[in-house]
DNA sequence: CAGTGAGCGAGCTTCCGCTTGACTT
């Protein structure tokens, strides 16, 4: 029995915490938090002074009774959860579930899992600093009082099971007006000038390539341009060379990380939270939510050891980053490989990528800055006064170059700078060719999944630990979704100078298009304005920072929690009842026209399951005509037309085997329904054209599909099947399916085999409805 | 997995942050 309980909040650390304590430690892990308030209700008592009632987390019962059992066999208890709000919070939710004695608890808090580092948090106990988690308790009753008095809300206006929270609720407003951004933006154009000239160098006759600084407005003044310069001579006027230096990017944070994780691996956050935790567990890589981009002391001097040899002394350069971030906590080193001079590890190649990236970048940032030597050549026209000009780019110095570059979210990808040829101010160039090309100005780009993390973490909004979940709950709300649109084609001109001679074109390019970026649904867009006309308050981007600040100075104890909790919430309720009450219902109702045939009107608006287009009135006693509205449409952008079309659906296509052929637009997109079967049609049918001939051919397809799936099949009744399903063969009796047991063959199963594996387990239910959406 | 959508009313949904396994017809 050991004598010290010390109870961390992951097991990988209570791991190799456990290799650097003695055998009278015992190290166990709490799995983050156990006790929160409960899920079905409210559970702050806004009359007794917002009291909360915590209960123990459901999956955390096991968990709590072990340690409890563990902690009365032992002398003393050893908090050690991470030293921020939250690690604060559990330590002391542990105290109290485990009821744990004042003098047998001690609060410690390891800052490096170093056995030096470790034996000094245990030399140094304190108590639990109550102010601390009186802040935290603030932050967990204000989001409560939030989500759960304002998503009911949305509920009852909007649609049911909708939600609304200080994070996700802003985070979607983002998405939403960045598209309304995009929506309003007119694009302009402009003249960019490019020219080609030849030079006689010291190195023979070479090419360099200039470009005019300023941009034409219009196309006559850039051939205006061109005219002047058909007869001039060039010459260079001024070459100024500057050193610059580069210093590289601090290590990774969570933020960062799930940023170049995206731009240099094309990883989603989620996964690559889901990497990096396998990363961890396997003891490869520090803690991987973290806000810190401090690396502890073993760690440079280990990255020392690593850059002087592989590339010398001279790429050394270790530096102590500090954090610019709002809102940061820093309980966590930055993310990094456990052992620096493990360049490369053994795994799968997503596991490898990623590795590589945090090995480089925290390599990377303990080394010397580059050196690059710009050059800017100023060149004159003899018949004009505008300048031509030549940029080069040297590296002098590679520096912390050798290994790591960092991606930029910049679309443009334009400015490429060469190197330029040995050249000499007075020298003369030779025109080969100049061009004029009709640029466009560009729209705000859409958010995608890591620069939404960006854009949140800038805001001091969220925390490592919930960036991913974040952005899975606005697309499980249906608020956004990743979106691809194809875009447009468009023309512009370019006009080239050669020789003498103009030569005038018009060329197409692709805009418009996104692949992957987030798009705010209709039901996102509602709930947004719905939002910010009613609770600008919270919705306000700053609205966080602001309570964050009210946190801090409850930690430093210089205001009481639930003094700040009344505050807001006295007119906060306020307003949640005012618009309670309000008539409104927020449906995005929209008349697009009549139709021409029956002289109804045609709406849009948004249906108890989502878009869906109406024909005729609902207040009258013929009952109006409903239809959903494709995944590609929106209330938005649809037209008459368009919703015209929905209306001819369901259609009757004709009779076979002496029932009606019917084809509709479902859930899942169109169908073709036959004595109460469904068959979906292909991507390529459309459900509007498609012939009978057609339709017999997929329900012919459809039923070749499901006898092959059928491995054996019994009469009875109900008749027994084995089928080869998603998961593996199955049961299926009427209703209901049933396992097979891993050691049996489904071939081999004869009908009394089947029965009796009926008999002896209990159905599978398929999943709750709400696990299976996505 | 599927054809809804009015309106009635039952009973349900929901927040943010801390941590990992279950579980798979």
């Amino acid at each position: 029995m050991a004598k010290n309980l010390v109870i961390v909040e992951s097991p990988a650390k209570a791991k190799t915490i456990s290799g650097f304590l003695g055998k009278d430690f015992l190290v166990k892990s709490s799995f983050g938090h156990v006790r929160d308030l409960s899920k079905k209700n409210l559970s702050v008592n806004i009359e007794k002074d917002f009291l909360p009632h915590y209960e123990i987390t459901p999956d955390k019962t096991k968990i709590v009774s072990e340690l409890k059992r563990l902690a009365g066999e032992a002398e003393t208890v050893w908090l050690a959860s991470d030293e921020d709000r939250e690690g604060e919070a559990i330590s002391w939710h542990l105290a109290e579930t485990l009821h744990l004695d004042q003098e047998k608890v001690k609060r410690i808090a390891f800052h490096e899992i170093t056995r030096q580092a470790i034996a000094e948090a245990v030399n140094n106990p304190r108590r639990i600093n109550m102010n601390l988690v009186d802040a935290q308790q603030a932050r967990r009753v204000l989001d409560r009082l939030v989500g759960f008095e304002l998503s009911p809300i949305l509920w009852k206006k909007v649609k049911p099971a909708l939600s609304a929270g200080r994070v996700q609720s802003v985070a979607v407003r983002l998405i939403v007006e960045r598209e309304e951004e995009i929506k309003a933006f007119q694009a302009s154009t402009s003249y960019k000038v490019t020219a080609n000239f030849d030079v006689e160098t010291s190195q023979g006759r070479t090419n360099v390539q200039a470009e005019l600084p300023q941009r034409f407005d219009t196309r006559q003044e850039a051939v205006g341009f061109l005219e002047k310069c058909r007869n001039a001579t060039f010459r260079i006027s001024d070459i100024e060379t500057k050193p610059v230096t580069k210093a590289p990017a601090p290590p990774f944070t969570t933020s960062t990380l799930q940023q170049e994780a995206s731009r240099k691996l094309g990883l989603t956050v989620g996964s690559t939270m889901k990497v990096a935790q396998q990363l961890y567990e396997a003891g490869k890589i520090t803690y991987m939510r973290t806000d810190s981009v401090n690396l502890s002391s073993l760690a440079l001097a280990a990255a020392r050891d690593v850059i002087t040899s592989a590339f010398g002394k001279e790429y050394v350069k270790t530096r102590q980053y500090t954090t610019r971030t709002k809102g940061a906590q820093e309980a966590h080193e930055a993310i990094r490989p456990t052992y620096l001079d493990q360049s490369a590890i053994e795994g799968d190649p997503t596991e490898r990528k990623l590795y590589d990236l945090i090995w480089k970048r925290a390599i990377a940032s303990q080394m010397s800055d580059a050196l690059i030597e710009k050059t800017i050549v100023t060149i004159d026209i003899s018949t004009a006064t505008e300048k031509f000009i030549a940029r080069g780019e040297v590296i002098r110095f590679e520096g912390f170059l050798k290994v790591y570059m960092e991606s930029s979210d910049d679309e443009s990808g334009e400015d490429a700078t060469s190197i330029l040829p040995p050249l000499n101010v007075g020298q003369e160039l030779y025109l080969k060719d100049m061009c004029a090309t009709q640029k466009y100005s560009q729209p705000p780009f859409r958010y995608s999944e890591a620069t939404l993390v960006k854009k949140l973490e800038d805001l001091g909004i969220g925390r490592p630990s919930t960036y991913a979940p974040i952005i899975s709950t606005i697309q499980k709300r249906e608020y956004v979704e990743k979106g691809d649109k194809t875009g447009e084609w468009r023309n512009f001109d370019v006009i080239t100078l050669k020789k003498g001679t103009f030569l005038e074109e018009v060329r197409k390019e692709k805009f418009g298009f996104t692949k992957g970026k987030l798009i705010p649904t209709d039901i996102g867009t509602l709930v947004n304005s719905f939002l910010v006309k009613y609770f600008v308050n919270i919705m306000d981007y700053h609205f966080t920072a602001r309570v964050e600040k009210d946190f801090d100075e409850i930690a430093q104890g210089k205001k009481v929690w639930n003094e700040m909790i009344k505050k807001f919430y006295g007119p906060f309720h306020q307003q949640v009842e005012l618009t309670l009450n309000s008539n409104e219902k927020v449906k995005g109702e929209k008349l697009l026209g009549q139709d021409p045939v029956t002289g109804k009107n045609v709406y849009v608006k948004l249906g108890k399951y989502g878009p869906i287009a109406q024909l005729g009135e609902t207040n009258n006693s013929v009952k109006p005509k409903f239809s959903g509205l494709r995944k590609d449409q929106s209330i938005d952008t649809i037209n008459l037309e368009e919703a015209l079309a929905l209306f001819q659906l369901p259609r009757e296509l004709g009779e076979f085997e002496q029932s009606e052929i019917v084809i509709g637009l479902g859930r899942f997109g169109p169908y073709i329904k036959h004595r109460n079967n469904y068959y979906s049609l292909d991507k390529t049918d459309d459900p509007h054209t498609i012939t009978l001939e057609r339709a017999l051919t997929i329900i012919e397809i459809r039923r070749q599909e499901e006898k092959a799936k059928i491995i054996r099949e019994f009469d009875g009744n109900p008749p027994v099947r084995i089928i080869r399903g998603r998961f593996g063969p199955y049961i299926s009796s009427g209703k209901d399916n049933f396992k097979i047991p891993r050691d049996r063959e489904p071939e081999t199963l004869t009908l009394e085999d089947c029965l009796r594996i009926i008999q002896s387990t209990p159905p599978a239910r398929s999943p709750k409805k709400t696990g299976r959406k996505k």
